[in-house]
DNA sequence: GCTATTGTGTTATTTATATAGTACAATAAT
DNA sequence: ATTATTGTACTATATAAATAACACAATAGC
């Protein structure tokens, strides 16, 4: 599982949503212990105050907490996960919405070409 | 018609996105003048120097061209704004369906989604 | 009790980005 | 011919981000 990281936003931004992902998707459960700093630095290729920058946001918001020698633990609050989710799968939609409106694509084909590239059917180009 | 750039990616980039955009869109047509560097740095609210940047990485591209003193002009070659708009939708469709999957969202799921979205039937959040 | 591991904190250096200020050659407009 | 505008280039400065290299206190595991 690569992290696949790019050099176009700050990575520690990256490792935020990363993780994010990971326990909204179930990876992380409620109340399972993350790695070590160091660990999940090696993992990600990237230096270990990068990583603790990105864990300290994220304990910031509550979603992780941590207890001083034992370890990083997810949060055992799931409301605040399935919320998080909520807003950040409304969040990506509507961005894509209005990405969508800027190329210049209204909402009523937006349907039809994703359809169209779930399909496989698009070949290399999507023809407009 | 305001640049809305945010700092949470370099502005330049923001900016090439931008005019990329207005191009796509029609807003400027094949051949048409661009303004000024100067004046669009002020409509942005960005140091010349910055629009410079991004105006100088649209022309290594192709996608606009200078005339010495005369001023900036979009490329006329319509076939390459049809193929830079092609390959953004696309772009914009896959990293959408990438999102959704690292929701934990399948694709068959994605749909529907975004049909409750257009519709406006959401309330403030998205139920899941 | 000892040791290794934990999160955390510190300082320094490098790189990319953005801004500020200035300058110049070419030419369109007058 | 003169002037203003054009793109372009340059130096300098400030900030954020990432890396590197440490250090330390607390404690889990033995």
């Amino acid at each position: 599982m690569p992290w696949n990281l790019d050099s176009d936003r700050p990575i520690f931004i990256q490792i935020i949503e990363k993780i994010q992902m990971d326990i909204i998707s179930g990876l992380y459960a409620p109340g399972d212990k993350l790695p070590s700093v160091r660990e999940l630095a090696q993992k990600a290729s990237v230096n270990p105050n990068t990583m603790q920058k990105a864990l300290s946001e994220l304990e910031r918001t509550g979603l992780v907490y941590s207890q001083r020698t034992s370890g990083r633990y997810i949060t055992e609050d799931t409301a605040m996960i399935a919320e998080l989710k909520s807003t950040l799968a409304k969040d990506i939609v509507t961005q894509f919405l209005d990405n969508m409106l800027r190329l210049g694509i209204p909402e009523e084909e937006v349907i039809p070409l994703i359809s169209k590239i779930i399909e496989g059917d698009d070949h290399d180009t999507v023809r407009m």
